[in-house]
Parts: structure tokens; C-alpha cells; sequence
RNA sequence: GCGCCCGUAGCUCAGCUGGAUAGAGCACGUGCCUUCUAAGCAUGUGGUCGCAGGUUCGAAUCCUGCCGGGCGCACCA
């Protein structure tokens, strides 16, 4: 247990204590009460809320009820000061061993330093990149395949059984266009001269060695053939290669995924009408006519009838088509069905999306509520865009000549590391800068840069160590003083970050943390250039240089950790 | 016209789901390399938290209304 949530339960206890003494009232809502490490380090090591929450419930004034808490803390092993501050707030300062044992438990617990409960072993399906299969993987692409990746990793170190799911939009439109690309390919490789890709069909190289293939195993068969004839073969065929590209595509980013869904496939299961009925039978689909757009209407718009789903229900400004009105299904009617079919044996939902999609969240939600009586929720994270940049100046992008810039060739510039750590460098729904020149720079300017050195350094520690022959024997956790222990604060405050970063769905947080504690480590390392006394490391004194190499090893694992949630590699040394 | 997101230092952004004097980086000023990696550190200047109300012990954070920017708005995916 964490030293926060053992002072949690501390407190907990306390005010157990204090209901059964009639002092509080039963059956307080303890919700809001904290214990955290105060902003101002001058008011010790943990501070409290608790008296300001519950003294207007418990019919009390804030600073008495605080010196009732206050006086049962003073007993709590390892507690030194209690203080009363402020409108009531309760700061309290801890014996130095409290860090040192945690500096301890961070040995203890290596690489699972920072996991925790939280999640009660609740499933969460997340659902994450789902990119159409109708080319490679671009720059698009990329955020929210990071995102939705790291979130995955953060929520299973809260304690949440994860499913990576990626949903393959293979039923649409489009997926008939990719098709056809294919099939001209696939005569260009027979040896007709194609000339110029028609507008309309996918102009991309990638799908040259689909046509070689199907060209070499079916040779001519296809060639002048009517197009239903084909298209089905072609499309399977198309999509599965198309498939292949994007897995190899996130590999390169280390992501790999539990589930491909297919939406094809989904409807030929009937999975789709079987989810449509369940709506029936709830009195929530209706045949019906929507109302024009509000502003611009359409030129070619008429009212027309449609099977729609009651969305407005559940707080949606519309009720949305699930058949278009040549009988088909509509994405929507569809993304339900899929979302019954994720939601089955899981708690909680979790759907990255482009921000783009915003306008659908609420009747997928409105469908995710409906179709299980409101026992799943579904959280969506909208991301948003990535401008790429280099050098300061905006790179272009041209989707119609194909001119866009892959995530294979920014992973081949930069790096899996840099590209994941940048990714998570702001809040998802706020627009990223990514800059060539910038992101591979060495420079404080870089986070990147500047948490791989604070590692880096520390490896480098441990080669110096062991070249010296200071590494043998025990560390004496003792020797280390109060402004060392102080980066030991730092990183005790790991676990609590993970938590909350994995409740609030934001694993940017982790990053935002990493570079705090790289801060803390470069301020304490260049402490020893003022002062030789305190370098990390002391040629005649094995004591001190092996208490204070402990230190530096437990802020390593701190930030190997973190990297990890993020699916970066720790650096040894920089290069 | 409607919905969602955003508005915090000159610039780029955090702000721990309502806490104490709003924080970093860049830029600008000043210090620190016979040194465990100075690719770094320390210190200073810089704020009507878009505006106006409200909620309460307490608001950048929650509610309402404006202002400004982005995205999306019939059967597309």
C-alpha cells in the first residue's frame, strides 16, 4: 500500500472513531475528503481536507472539528506535527523514516511500483485506432492510436482487466472503392496499361502488390467479368491485405491489439437486427421523418422515411437513422449493434475517436444506455488533430494526391519513443504541434530528451558505481537527509498519479509527472556541483555514495515505470 | 441557427475532478563547467485565469448569459 493510502485508512479509521464517539454524524459522505501532498512544502508532508468537508454536515465550525481530527493524527505511527491551518486545513509532518520506508517499498515493489486496486478487477473494452482499411496508416492516425494504447496500459496497472479492441469498418462504401482500386491494379499487373487512376478510386502505390498478388493467383479470371461478380472476392481479399499494412503500421509503435472486429462480419451474424430488436422491444425505434437541418438546408434535401432510433431519449438533440432508406443499415445502426457486442462481459467502455466525430458521441451512448439498461457506460476521448511541423513551418498535406505523411515514415525519422512520448505531451482534446526539428532536438525544450537524460544519468550512476566498487553491500537508507528525501516525495506520489490519471481516463498525466521527477533529479544532481559533499557519488565515503545510489535507483524505477505505462524505452545513455 | 471542445505570463501549455500566495518550458536579466554527462542547474522580471453575474467557508475549476476561436450538423464513414 501506498503511503497515501495508508494515511487515507489512517484517517478513515480516525473518523470511524469520531461517528462512533457521536462527534460526526453516521453515515457521512467521505467522498470528497483527501489526503495529498500540500502545494507548499512548508506545510509538511501531507495535508487533509477533512475537517472543511464534513464540518458544515456534522452541524460543526471547520477548525473545531479539525483539533478533534488533529489530536487522534498526533497518535499515528510515524506522525510528528499536526497543524491546524488555514480555514481548517490539517498539515502534517512525518518522521523522516516514512520516506525512507518508502523509498523501501519502491525496491520492494520494481517494476510493479505504482499498480494498484483501483479498477476492483472491472473489465473495460477500449477501442482504439480503427482506421479504415483503405490504405496504410497516416499521421491521422497516430494520436489516437498512442492514446488510446497508453490509456490501455495505465488502466491495467489501476487494476482493470483491459480488451484492445480495433473495430475494421469493412462494410461501408469505401471499402467497394478500395475494391475496385484493386481490380484496376490488379489489370495493371496482368499488363493492361491503366493509365491515370480515375478520380474517385484510391490512387496509392499500396495497392499495386494487391493487384500482383491477385493477378498471380487467379490470372485473367477476373478481367471483363461483370463487377458483382468479383467485387465480393475483392473486397475480402483488398481488406485483409489492407489489414496487414496497418498491423505492421502499429507494430512499429509497439501496439498490438486483442481484437479485430469486423463490421462486415457483424452484420452478416445478424447481430445488427438482433440489436435493432432489443431496441424494438423497448419501444425505442420508430418509422419516421426527420426535420431539415437547422441553417444551410441542403439543395437536394426531401423528407424522407426512415427507421430511427429514439436517441433523443437519452439526451441527444435528434433521433438518428439506423436504416437508410434503401434498407441498409446506417453506420449508427450498426456502431450500435457493435457496441451491445464490446459491452457484453465488460463493465466500461472506452472509444477513442478522432475529434471529428464529436457530433456522435451522444446517440452512441444514447444506444450504449438503451441497449444495456444503463449497466456499461461509454466514456469517448476525442482527439485532437496533430499539425505537423518542420522547423517551425507547417508541412502540407494533400489528401487527393495521396500526398499524405505516414506514421511509417515519421516512426522511420524520429523513433517509436519520440512519437509515443510526444503524443501524450498534451490533453488529448487539445491540438498537438508535433515539429520534426524540434522533437529530435537535445534540449530541455524536448521532454522526451529531458526525461531519457534524467534516466540516462542515473544508468550512467550505475556504471560509475560499479567501475568505483561502490555498489557492494547494503544501503544505509538512514544517511540520506532531508533535501534527498524530498525527491523520494516525489516519486512516492507515482502511485497516486497512476490512479488518477487511469479514473480520469488521461495518460497524459504521466508525462506531465515523468518530467516533474527528471526536474527534481537534474536539480538534485547539479546540486553536487556547488557542493562536492553531495554528489550522488563519494570516492571515500562507500556509506554515503551507497544510501544516495539506492536513492538514484529508485527514482530510475519511478521513471522506468511511467515510461513503461507509456510504451517508451528507458534510455541508458544518451547518444 | 443548433450541439460539442477550447480561451490561464509576450509565446507553447500544466493546474491533481472545489482548496492555502495560480505553476512549468521558451523568451528576457543575472549567476554556476580543472565536474558523477553544463544536452544541465540556480535565481529574477512577467497574471483583470476571455467578460459579467450566481452557487459556498473557499471558484481557473461547478451553474447561467454574453464575447472570441476550432470542429461537427439529414440516409456519408
Amino acid at each position: 500500500m501506498s503511503l497515501y493510502a495508508r494515511f487515507a485508512t489512517a484517517l478513515d479509521a480516525i473518523l470511524d472513531d469520531l461517528t462512533a464517539a457521536g462527534t460526526l454524524p453516521a453515515d457521512l459522505p467521505r467522498k470528497n475528503v483527501s489526503v495529498e501532498p500540500p502545494r507548499d512544502a512548508s506545510h509538511g508532508d501531507l495535508a487533509t481536507n477533512a475537517a472543511m468537508v464534513l464540518a458544515k454536515p456534522a452541524g460543526t465550525n471547520p477548525r473545531a472539528l479539525a483539533g478533534e481530527i488533529a489530536s487522534r493524527l498526533e497518535k499515528v505511527e510515524g506522525v510528528t506535527a499536526v497543524e491546524i491551518a488555514g480555514p481548517g486545513f490539517i498539515n502534517i509532518r512525518l518522521d523522516e523514516v516514512a520516506w525512507r520506508d518508502e523509498l523501501a517499498a519502491i525496491h520492494a515493489a520494481g517494476a510493479d511500483y505504482g499498480r494498484s486496486r483501483t479498477g476492483e478487477g472491472e473489465a473495460v473494452n477500449i477501442e482504439y485506432v480503427s482506421a479504415n482499411p483503405t490504405g496504410p496508416m497516416h499521421m491521422g492516425h497516430c494520436r489516437g492510436a498512442v492514446v488510446g494504447d497508453a490509456l490501455a496500459s495505465l488502466l491495467e496497472w489501476a487494476g482493470y482487466r483491459v480488451v484492445r479492441e480495433y473495430y475494421v469498418n469493412d462494410a461501408g462504401s469505401q471499402v467497394d472503392t478500395l475494391a475496385r482500386s484493386a481490380h484496376l491494379r490488379y489489370r495493371e499487373a496482368l499488363g493492361e496499361d491503366v493509365g491515370e487512376i480515375p478520380e474517385g478510386l484510391y490512387p496509392g502505390d499500396y495497392l499495386k502488390p494487391v493487384g500482383a498478388m491477385l493477378a498471380e493467383e487467379y490470372g485473367d479470371r477476373w478481367v471483363g467479368k461483370a463487377e458483382s461478380e468479383w467485387l465480393p472476392l475483392f473486397k475480402k481479399r483488398t481488406v485483409a491485405a489492407m489489414m496487414d499494412l496497418i498491423r505492421v503500421d502499429l507494430a512499429l509503435l509497439g501496439i498490438h491489439h486483442d481484437v479485430f472486429a469486423s463490421e462486415a462480419e457483424l452484420q452478416e451474424a445478424g447481430k445488427v437486427d438482433e440489436a435493432m430488436r432489443t431496441l424494438m422491444d423497448k419501444g425505442l425505434v420508430y418509422e419516421g421523418t426527420l426535420e431539415p437541418p437547422k441553417g444551410e438546408v441542403p439543395d437536394d434535401w426531401e423528407p424522407v422515411e426512415l427507421t430511427l432510433f429514439r436517441s433523443t431519449r437519452f439526451g441527444d438533440d435528434q433521433d438518428r437513422p439506423m436504416k437508410k432508406s434503401d434498407g441498409s443499415w446506417t453506420y449508427f445502426g450498426a456502431d450500435a449493434a457493435y457496441h451491445l457486442q464490446k459491452a457484453k462481459g465488460v463493465d466500461h467502455l472506452v472509444n477513442i475517436w478522432g475529434a471529428d466525430h464529436a457530433g456522435t458521441v451522444k446517440r452512441v451512448q444514447s444506444a450504449v444506455t438503451a441497449l444495456t439498461d444503463g449497466k456499461v457506460d461509454l466514456d469517448v476521448k476525442l482527439v485532437q488533430m496533430v499539425k505537423l511541423m518542420r522547423a517551425g513551418e507547417p508541412i502540407k498535406m494533400s489528401k487527393r494526391s495521396g500526398n499524405f505523411v505516414t506514421l511509417a515514415d515519421v516512426v522511420r525519422e524520429v523513433g517509436k519513443d519520440v512519437v509515443r512520448f510526444m503524443m501524450l505531451t498534451r490533453k488529448a482534446d487539445a491540438m498537438l504541434e508535433f515539429d520534426f526539428a524540434k522533437v529530435v532536438e537535445a534540449s530541455k525544450d524536448n521532454p522526451v530528451f529531458y526525461v531519457q537524460y534524467a534516466h540516462a544519468r542515473i544508468s550512467s550512476l550505475h556504471r560509475k558505481a560499479k567501475a568505483l566498487g561502490l555498489d557492494k553491500g547494503e544501503a544505509d537508507l538512514s544517511l540520506l537527509d532531508g533535501e534527498e528525501l524530498a525527491l523520494v516525495q516525489k516519486a512516492a506520489q507515482f502511485p497516486r498519479i497512476v490512479e488518477q490519471a487511469a479514473l480520469a481516463h488521461e495518460p497524459h498525466r504521466i508525462a506531465f509527472y515523468l518530467y516533474d521527477l527528471a526536474a527534481a533529479l537534474h536539480a538534485a544532481w547539479n546540486r553536487g556541483n556547488d557542493h562536492p559533499e553531495k554528489r550522488f557519488l563519494i570516492e571515500d565515503n562507500p556509506e554515503v555514495s551507497r544510501s544516495r545510489l539506492a536513492l538514484a535507483r529508485g527514482i530510475g524505477q519511478v521513471l522506468r515505470n511511467g515510461l513503461k505505462i507509456m510504451g517508451v524505452e528507458a534510455a541508458e545513455e544518451m547518444r
